[in-house]
DNA sequence: GACACTAGGTGCATCGATGCACCAAGTGCA
DNA sequence: TGCACTTGGTGCATCGATGCACCTAGTGTC
């Protein structure tokens, strides 16, 4: 039935929107990725065509809505792994490892391999999937630094930044090249290749904070 | 999904328009007669209240629409039994025999049964229910007149309207009478009792178009 | 190159569902 | 009796879905 919502036309709105969200979903999965056409998600979502761009400017912005979905679960299990560590100095180090170690802790290789199939995997436009892959990465990495933010108030704004776009984009680096891997990359070698993919990510970037000696 | 129509607006307001009247058969079949309110009807069909309003002039219109639903089966069974006869010559009491012959194949008990607890049975204002029930006799004879005008297009209207109009408002006589028996007037015993009140029905009204001898 | 077709997308008008306020009638209670 | 509340129903404005026409870009064919 429908959600809780002030009244009928707004739960019916919702309604809509989830039902286009769902059929897409729906399609991404029995096809592999995002192969169909706007008539076919409207017919299978049960609206019609004009319907699904007065809720989302593009099919672009769907896909991108689905990886926001597939990435929420994730996130929210980051962020309270995050949450629940003890707060340190609020150092730049200190930063640094709290971020590695969540990451590191993350199931990673199953949201990519999520966000991959939906972005159309080594079918789509390279073009298309690499602006959709960064846009997933921009909105991990603006969450993730609004948590460091409210954790280390007194940490500086722009270091923090530095901090997290650096590992987030290193992130989207090894994604890509673990996405590349062939077979199965779920099994236990794959997900030991994302492990030595991410120490080289952090030992690089660690590298760069310690002091030289 | 939505029946065959035009266009998706078309679909969805018959959508709308069955579902309301699908509610308000659940309810009355749950209630054992119409006890039930225009929220609880919109509510169980999921549509707004001005809806239902926007569909039917009233609740006592929903009730007739059903009870012409409930009609629909037996009429189209009635009207097969009538054209599948052999047409006669169109006299007078050759059209009578025909109507009556239709009338005693034809279930009504079950049809009275059905109507008596959508409109409320006992339980009902008696002007309301005299009204409605009255209501779906009218339709009745409507129809069966179409019918006979068809099969006999040189028989005189107006002696085949009184005809049909005799019969019918006799039924609804006798249809008063029966309902008001106690207990299961489904079985056998209630069954027979009908049958004996339209012989008496039509014994009465062939007596009226017998040659006085 | 020209043309036809397809697909994603856009503008705008129309439609039916909905929200809201109100009315009249009926009911129950002090 | 008066008042408050409930219920069926009505008028009217608003909203979001829909229909339809059109545009642009890409693709395929001759």
């Amino acid at each position: 039935m429908l959600i809780s919502h002030p009244d009928r036309r707004t739960a019916l709105k919702a309604l809509h929107r989830e039902r286009i969200l769902g059929a897409a979903q729906a399609l991404v999965d029995e096809r592999g990725g995002p192969q169909f056409s706007v008539d076919e998600l409207a017919a299978r979502a049960d609206v019609a065509r004009r319907t699904v761009f007065n809720h989302f400017a593009s099919l672009d912005e769907i896909l991108l809505t689905l990886c926001d979905r597939a990435l929420d679960v994730l996130i929210e299990d980051f962020l309270l792994e995050v949450r629940s560590a003890e707060i340190g100095d609020g150092s730049r180090g200190c930063v640094f490892d709290e971020i590695v170690k969540t990451i590191q802790s993350a199931d990673l290789p199953l949201a990519i391999t999520s966000a991959t199939r939906l972005l159309g995997g080594s079918e789509a436009p390279d073009a298309r999937r690499r602006a959709l892959g960064d846009a997933v990465f921009a909105r991990a990495a603006e969450r993730l630094l609004l948590e460091v933010a409210r954790r280390y108030p007194e940490a500086d704004p722009l270091e923090s930044e530095l901090t997290v776009a650096t590992l987030i984009s290193g992130v989207s680096v090894i994604a890509k090249h673990w996405a590349a891997l062939p077979g199965d990359r779920l099994d236990a070698a794959g997900r030991a290749e994302w492990q030595r993919l991410l120490a080289t990510l952090t030992d690089h970037a660690r590298a760069g904070y310690l002091p030289t000696t």
